[in-house]
DNA sequence: CAAGATTGATGTTTCAATCTTT
DNA sequence: AAAGATTGAAACATCAATCTTG
Protein backbone atom coordinates (compact mmCIF):
# COMPACT_ATOMS: atom_id res chain seq x y z
CA UNK A 1 0.00 0.00 0.00
CA UNK A 2 2.60 2.40 1.39
CA UNK A 3 4.96 2.45 -1.99
CA UNK A 4 4.82 6.02 -2.89
CA UNK A 5 8.17 7.02 -4.62
CA UNK A 6 9.22 10.44 -4.13
CA UNK A 7 7.91 11.05 -7.82
CA UNK A 8 4.20 9.92 -7.18
CA UNK A 9 4.26 12.37 -4.04
CA UNK A 10 5.52 15.26 -6.01
CA UNK A 11 5.50 17.10 -8.77
CA UNK A 12 8.75 18.81 -10.19
CA UNK A 13 8.06 22.62 -10.37
CA UNK A 14 7.99 22.64 -14.03
CA UNK A 15 4.97 20.72 -13.92
CA UNK A 16 3.11 22.86 -11.44
CA UNK A 17 4.51 25.61 -13.27
CA UNK A 18 2.92 24.09 -16.65
CA UNK A 19 -0.32 22.89 -15.16
CA UNK A 20 -0.81 25.59 -12.57
CA UNK A 21 -0.44 28.19 -14.99
CA UNK A 22 -2.47 26.36 -17.34
CA UNK A 23 -5.81 26.72 -14.83
CA UNK A 24 -5.15 29.81 -12.93
CA UNK A 25 -5.64 31.24 -16.90
CA UNK A 26 -8.18 29.69 -18.07
CA UNK A 27 -10.36 29.98 -15.32
CA UNK A 28 -9.63 33.85 -14.85
CA UNK A 29 -10.35 34.11 -18.94
CA UNK A 30 -14.01 32.26 -18.71
CA UNK A 31 -14.64 34.39 -15.59
CA UNK A 32 -14.05 37.84 -17.23
CA UNK A 33 -16.05 36.16 -20.50
CA UNK A 34 -18.75 35.45 -18.46
CA UNK A 35 -19.01 38.65 -16.47
CA UNK A 36 -18.57 40.53 -20.07
CA UNK A 37 -20.46 38.70 -21.94
CA UNK A 38 -23.62 38.37 -19.16
CA UNK A 39 -23.14 41.91 -18.44
CA UNK A 40 -23.31 43.28 -22.10
CA UNK A 41 -25.38 40.87 -23.57
CA UNK A 42 -27.03 38.63 -20.96
CA UNK A 43 -25.48 35.61 -22.61
CA UNK A 44 -23.33 33.06 -20.59
CA UNK A 45 -20.02 31.73 -22.02
CA UNK A 46 -21.52 28.18 -22.65
CA UNK A 47 -24.53 30.09 -24.70
CA UNK A 48 -22.27 31.92 -26.84
CA UNK A 49 -20.49 28.94 -26.96
CA UNK A 50 -23.40 27.17 -28.43
CA UNK A 51 -24.31 29.59 -30.59
CA UNK A 52 -20.76 30.06 -32.40
CA UNK A 53 -20.66 26.92 -32.93
CA UNK A 54 -23.45 26.36 -34.92
CA UNK A 55 -22.66 29.14 -36.36
CA UNK A 56 -19.02 27.66 -37.62
CA UNK A 57 -21.68 24.18 -38.78
CA UNK A 58 -22.99 23.91 -41.81
CA UNK A 59 -26.18 25.26 -42.76
CA UNK A 60 -26.19 26.61 -38.72
CA UNK A 61 -27.34 23.44 -37.27
CA UNK A 62 -26.00 20.41 -35.74
CA UNK A 63 -27.23 17.44 -33.73
CA UNK A 64 -27.39 17.12 -30.26
CA UNK A 65 -24.77 14.46 -30.11
CA UNK A 66 -22.14 16.78 -31.67
CA UNK A 67 -23.17 20.01 -30.38
CA UNK A 68 -22.14 18.39 -27.15
CA UNK A 69 -18.38 17.28 -28.25
CA UNK A 70 -17.85 20.45 -29.54
CA UNK A 71 -18.73 22.82 -26.72
CA UNK A 72 -17.66 19.87 -23.93
CA UNK A 73 -21.09 19.16 -22.16
CA UNK A 74 -22.47 15.88 -21.42
CA UNK A 75 -25.33 14.82 -23.56
CA UNK A 76 -27.67 15.77 -20.60
CA UNK A 77 -25.81 19.32 -19.97
CA UNK A 78 -26.49 19.82 -23.49
CA UNK A 79 -30.07 19.00 -24.01
CA UNK A 80 -30.64 21.24 -20.66
CA UNK A 81 -28.90 24.25 -22.42
CA UNK A 82 -29.92 24.34 -25.57
CA UNK A 83 -33.52 23.95 -23.62
CA UNK A 84 -32.92 27.31 -22.00
CA UNK A 85 -31.93 28.51 -25.23
CA UNK A 86 -35.25 27.80 -27.13
CA UNK A 87 -36.75 29.41 -24.80
CA UNK A 88 -35.12 33.12 -25.25
CA UNK A 89 -35.84 31.66 -29.10
CA UNK A 90 -31.58 31.56 -30.10
CA UNK A 91 -31.97 28.20 -31.13
CA UNK A 92 -34.57 26.12 -32.33
CA UNK A 93 -34.77 22.31 -32.36
CA UNK A 94 -36.24 19.80 -35.19
CA UNK A 95 -36.54 16.11 -36.06
CA UNK A 96 -33.72 14.76 -38.29
CA UNK A 97 -35.99 13.25 -40.50
CA UNK A 98 -33.82 10.79 -41.79
CA UNK A 99 -33.01 9.27 -38.29
CA UNK A 100 -35.38 10.06 -36.44
CA UNK A 101 -33.75 9.44 -33.21
CA UNK A 102 -31.76 12.77 -33.40
CA UNK A 103 -32.54 15.75 -33.46
CA UNK A 104 -30.83 19.53 -35.00
CA UNK A 105 -30.25 22.38 -32.74
CA UNK A 106 -30.34 25.27 -35.40
CA UNK A 107 -29.66 29.14 -35.05
CA UNK A 108 -32.23 30.90 -34.90
CA UNK A 109 -32.66 34.55 -36.83
CA UNK A 110 -32.46 36.35 -33.54
CA UNK A 111 -29.65 33.80 -32.37
CA UNK A 112 -27.64 35.25 -35.46
CA UNK A 113 -28.50 38.45 -34.06
CA UNK A 114 -27.35 37.91 -30.53
CA UNK A 115 -24.14 36.09 -31.54
CA UNK A 116 -23.29 38.96 -33.92
CA UNK A 117 -23.79 41.65 -31.25
CA UNK A 118 -21.50 39.44 -28.43
CA UNK A 119 -18.86 38.72 -30.63
CA UNK A 120 -16.83 41.53 -30.21
CA UNK A 121 -17.36 41.68 -26.66
CA UNK A 122 -16.06 37.57 -26.34
CA UNK A 123 -13.28 38.72 -28.97
CA UNK A 124 -12.10 41.49 -27.10
CA UNK A 125 -11.75 39.92 -23.51
CA UNK A 126 -9.48 37.06 -25.74
CA UNK A 127 -7.36 39.62 -26.56
CA UNK A 128 -7.04 41.77 -23.75
CA UNK A 129 -5.81 38.46 -21.62
CA UNK A 130 -4.14 36.33 -24.31
CA UNK A 131 -3.22 38.23 -27.72
CA UNK A 132 -2.04 41.43 -26.66
CA UNK A 133 0.37 40.04 -23.29
CA UNK A 134 2.27 37.71 -26.12
CA UNK A 135 4.41 38.30 -28.96
CA UNK A 136 2.39 36.43 -32.61
CA UNK A 137 5.30 34.07 -32.12
CA UNK A 138 4.52 33.58 -28.66
CA UNK A 139 0.38 32.72 -29.33
CA UNK A 140 1.93 30.58 -32.70
CA UNK A 141 3.79 28.17 -29.92
CA UNK A 142 1.12 28.51 -27.72
CA UNK A 143 -1.62 26.95 -29.97
CA UNK A 144 1.16 24.58 -31.27
CA UNK A 145 1.61 23.27 -27.95
CA UNK A 146 -2.15 22.14 -27.19
CA UNK A 147 -1.49 20.61 -31.17
CA UNK A 148 1.30 18.88 -29.85
CA UNK A 149 -0.93 18.04 -26.58
CA UNK A 150 -3.99 16.74 -28.68
CA UNK A 151 -2.02 13.90 -30.75
CA UNK A 152 1.13 13.37 -28.12
CA UNK A 153 3.42 14.62 -30.61
CA UNK A 154 6.97 15.01 -29.36
CA UNK A 155 9.00 17.57 -31.54
CA UNK A 156 10.33 20.88 -31.37
CA UNK A 157 9.29 23.92 -29.45
CA UNK A 158 8.07 25.25 -33.37
CA UNK B 1 -23.78 51.01 -33.47
CA UNK B 2 -22.26 48.99 -36.10
CA UNK B 3 -19.32 50.18 -36.38
CA UNK B 4 -17.90 46.39 -36.56
CA UNK B 5 -14.57 46.22 -38.11
CA UNK B 6 -13.24 42.59 -39.62
CA UNK B 7 -11.18 42.45 -36.67
CA UNK B 8 -13.51 42.64 -33.97
CA UNK B 9 -15.90 40.03 -35.70
CA UNK B 10 -13.14 37.20 -36.12
CA UNK B 11 -10.74 35.67 -34.03
CA UNK B 12 -7.41 35.24 -36.33
CA UNK B 13 -6.20 31.48 -36.70
CA UNK B 14 -3.74 31.50 -34.24
CA UNK B 15 -6.16 33.34 -31.71
CA UNK B 16 -8.51 30.38 -32.03
CA UNK B 17 -5.92 27.88 -31.92
CA UNK B 18 -4.19 29.25 -29.03
CA UNK B 19 -7.73 30.18 -27.27
CA UNK B 20 -9.50 26.92 -28.00
CA UNK B 21 -6.81 24.42 -27.16
CA UNK B 22 -6.04 25.94 -24.03
CA UNK B 23 -10.14 25.40 -22.97
CA UNK B 24 -10.39 21.97 -24.56
CA UNK B 25 -7.30 20.88 -22.71
CA UNK B 26 -7.47 22.23 -19.58
CA UNK B 27 -12.02 21.06 -19.61
CA UNK B 28 -10.34 17.77 -20.50
CA UNK B 29 -8.05 17.10 -17.83
CA UNK B 30 -10.42 18.48 -14.85
CA UNK B 31 -12.60 15.85 -15.95
CA UNK B 32 -9.83 12.97 -15.95
CA UNK B 33 -8.87 14.81 -12.55
CA UNK B 34 -12.41 14.79 -11.12
CA UNK B 35 -13.49 11.13 -12.05
CA UNK B 36 -10.07 9.61 -10.72
CA UNK B 37 -9.77 11.20 -7.84
CA UNK B 38 -13.60 10.35 -7.22
CA UNK B 39 -13.45 6.57 -8.15
CA UNK B 40 -10.21 6.05 -6.15
CA UNK B 41 -10.29 8.37 -3.05
CA UNK B 42 -13.80 9.97 -2.70
CA UNK B 43 -13.09 13.23 -3.68
CA UNK B 44 -13.22 16.00 -6.23
CA UNK B 45 -10.62 17.87 -7.72
CA UNK B 46 -11.97 21.04 -6.07
CA UNK B 47 -11.53 19.55 -2.53
CA UNK B 48 -8.10 17.92 -3.21
CA UNK B 49 -7.11 21.23 -4.59
CA UNK B 50 -8.17 22.87 -0.82
CA UNK B 51 -6.17 19.93 0.93
CA UNK B 52 -3.12 20.64 -0.99
CA UNK B 53 -3.05 24.40 -0.54
CA UNK B 54 -3.71 24.08 2.90
CA UNK B 55 -0.83 21.66 2.85
CA UNK B 56 1.36 24.42 1.42
CA UNK B 57 0.67 27.00 3.63
CA UNK B 58 2.66 27.49 7.15
CA UNK B 59 1.02 26.12 9.40
CA UNK B 60 -0.99 23.77 7.28
CA UNK B 61 -3.61 26.69 7.20
CA UNK B 62 -5.14 29.54 5.65
CA UNK B 63 -7.62 32.02 5.90
CA UNK B 64 -10.88 31.94 4.21
CA UNK B 65 -10.19 34.80 1.75
CA UNK B 66 -6.31 33.81 1.07
CA UNK B 67 -7.93 29.75 0.34
CA UNK B 68 -10.46 31.49 -2.13
CA UNK B 69 -7.78 33.65 -4.29
CA UNK B 70 -5.91 30.22 -4.22
CA UNK B 71 -8.30 27.57 -5.40
CA UNK B 72 -10.50 29.96 -7.32
CA UNK B 73 -13.26 30.22 -5.83
CA UNK B 74 -15.48 32.81 -4.45
CA UNK B 75 -15.80 33.66 -0.80
CA UNK B 76 -19.09 32.11 -0.47
CA UNK B 77 -17.55 29.12 -2.91
CA UNK B 78 -15.28 28.72 -0.35
CA UNK B 79 -17.36 28.88 2.31
CA UNK B 80 -19.41 26.22 1.29
CA UNK B 81 -16.83 24.23 0.49
CA UNK B 82 -14.80 24.24 3.69
CA UNK B 83 -18.10 23.35 5.28
CA UNK B 84 -18.48 20.09 3.46
CA UNK B 85 -15.31 19.11 4.17
CA UNK B 86 -15.52 20.08 7.64
CA UNK B 87 -18.43 17.70 8.00
CA UNK B 88 -16.18 15.14 6.53
CA UNK B 89 -13.54 15.89 9.07
CA UNK B 90 -10.87 16.71 6.49
CA UNK B 91 -10.67 20.71 7.32
CA UNK B 92 -11.11 22.48 10.39
CA UNK B 93 -12.68 25.82 11.23
CA UNK B 94 -11.06 28.24 13.96
CA UNK B 95 -11.02 32.19 14.34
CA UNK B 96 -8.44 34.27 14.06
CA UNK B 97 -7.76 35.61 17.89
CA UNK B 98 -6.08 38.34 15.98
CA UNK B 99 -8.79 39.55 14.41
CA UNK B 100 -11.52 38.03 15.02
CA UNK B 101 -13.72 39.00 11.45
CA UNK B 102 -10.64 35.84 9.76
CA UNK B 103 -10.96 31.75 10.13
CA UNK B 104 -8.39 29.77 9.54
CA UNK B 105 -9.12 26.68 7.58
CA UNK B 106 -6.96 23.98 9.21
CA UNK B 107 -5.58 20.66 7.50
CA UNK B 108 -6.80 17.85 9.83
CA UNK B 109 -4.77 14.65 10.42
CA UNK B 110 -7.71 12.61 8.38
CA UNK B 111 -7.37 15.07 5.77
CA UNK B 112 -3.18 15.17 5.65
CA UNK B 113 -3.63 11.28 5.35
CA UNK B 114 -6.71 11.54 2.22
CA UNK B 115 -4.05 14.31 0.92
CA UNK B 116 -1.05 11.37 1.22
CA UNK B 117 -3.19 8.78 0.06
CA UNK B 118 -4.81 10.96 -3.32
CA UNK B 119 -1.99 12.62 -4.49
CA UNK B 120 -0.55 9.97 -6.46
CA UNK B 121 -3.81 9.53 -8.49
CA UNK B 122 -3.36 13.09 -8.74
CA UNK B 123 0.05 13.34 -10.34
CA UNK B 124 -0.46 10.10 -12.18
CA UNK B 125 -3.46 12.13 -14.27
CA UNK B 126 -1.07 14.91 -14.65
CA UNK B 127 1.47 13.15 -16.35
CA UNK B 128 -0.80 11.44 -18.36
CA UNK B 129 -2.23 14.21 -20.06
CA UNK B 130 0.75 16.54 -19.43
CA UNK B 131 4.64 15.64 -19.07
CA UNK B 132 4.42 12.77 -21.09
CA UNK B 133 2.89 14.06 -23.92
CA UNK B 134 5.43 17.02 -24.20
CA UNK B 135 9.57 16.98 -24.30
CA UNK B 136 10.88 18.66 -20.78
CA UNK B 137 11.74 21.72 -23.03
CA UNK B 138 7.97 21.93 -24.19
CA UNK B 139 6.55 21.59 -20.92
CA UNK B 140 9.23 24.28 -19.70
CA UNK B 141 7.70 26.79 -22.48
CA UNK B 142 4.24 26.29 -21.74
CA UNK B 143 5.65 26.89 -18.03
CA UNK B 144 7.13 30.04 -19.11
CA UNK B 145 4.24 31.19 -20.88
CA UNK B 146 1.55 31.38 -18.38
CA UNK B 147 4.67 33.65 -16.55
CA UNK B 148 4.89 35.72 -19.52
CA UNK B 149 0.98 36.21 -19.27
CA UNK B 150 1.04 36.77 -15.57
CA UNK B 151 2.98 39.67 -16.07
CA UNK B 152 2.30 40.94 -19.05
CA UNK B 153 6.28 41.16 -20.56
CA UNK B 154 6.76 40.77 -23.77
CA UNK B 155 9.74 38.53 -25.00
CA UNK B 156 11.18 35.51 -26.52
CA UNK B 157 10.04 32.13 -26.65
CA UNK B 158 12.40 31.05 -24.01
C1' DC C 1 -30.66 -4.67 -27.66
C1' DA C 2 -27.94 -0.18 -29.11
C1' DA C 3 -27.99 4.73 -30.21
C1' DG C 4 -29.81 9.36 -29.57
C1' DA C 5 -31.84 12.15 -26.56
C1' DT C 6 -34.42 13.52 -22.46
C1' DT C 7 -35.99 13.68 -17.51
C1' DG C 8 -35.71 14.43 -12.63
C1' DA C 9 -32.79 14.49 -8.75
C1' DT C 10 -28.46 15.72 -6.76
C1' DG C 11 -24.46 18.38 -5.90
C1' DT C 12 -21.76 22.52 -6.66
C1' DT C 13 -20.98 27.46 -7.56
C1' DT C 14 -22.46 32.02 -7.73
C1' DC C 15 -25.05 36.23 -6.46
C1' DA C 16 -27.33 39.29 -3.30
C1' DA C 17 -28.32 40.18 1.25
C1' DT C 18 -26.86 39.80 5.90
C1' DC C 19 -24.14 39.39 10.12
C1' DT C 20 -20.06 40.37 12.92
C1' DT C 21 -15.87 42.69 13.96
C1' DT C 22 -12.74 46.44 13.15
C1' DA D 1 -18.47 52.48 7.01
C1' DA D 2 -15.33 48.73 5.41
C1' DA D 3 -13.48 44.02 5.76
C1' DG D 4 -14.16 39.12 6.55
C1' DA D 5 -17.19 35.71 6.32
C1' DT D 6 -21.69 33.43 5.99
C1' DT D 7 -26.58 32.43 4.47
C1' DG D 8 -30.23 31.06 1.42
C1' DA D 9 -31.86 31.06 -3.18
C1' DA D 10 -31.07 30.50 -7.98
C1' DA D 11 -28.40 28.80 -11.94
C1' DC D 12 -25.98 25.25 -13.94
C1' DA D 13 -23.80 20.65 -14.92
C1' DT D 14 -23.73 15.81 -13.98
C1' DC D 15 -25.49 11.20 -13.06
C1' DA D 16 -28.72 7.39 -13.31
C1' DA D 17 -32.88 6.01 -15.15
C1' DT D 18 -36.05 6.34 -18.89
C1' DC D 19 -38.12 6.98 -23.42
C1' DT D 20 -38.06 6.52 -28.42
C1' DT D 21 -36.35 5.04 -32.76
C1' DG D 22 -33.41 1.97 -35.40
Amino acid sequence: VSSGSRQDEYLTDAEIRAWGGCLQFTTAVLRALDAALLAAHRISVKEFEVLITLFNAPGGQLRMTELAERVLLTPSGVTHLVTRLERDRLVSRSVDEADRRSFFATLTRAGHRRLRESRPTHNEVIRAHLTRRLTASQLATLGALWEALRTGDVCGTG
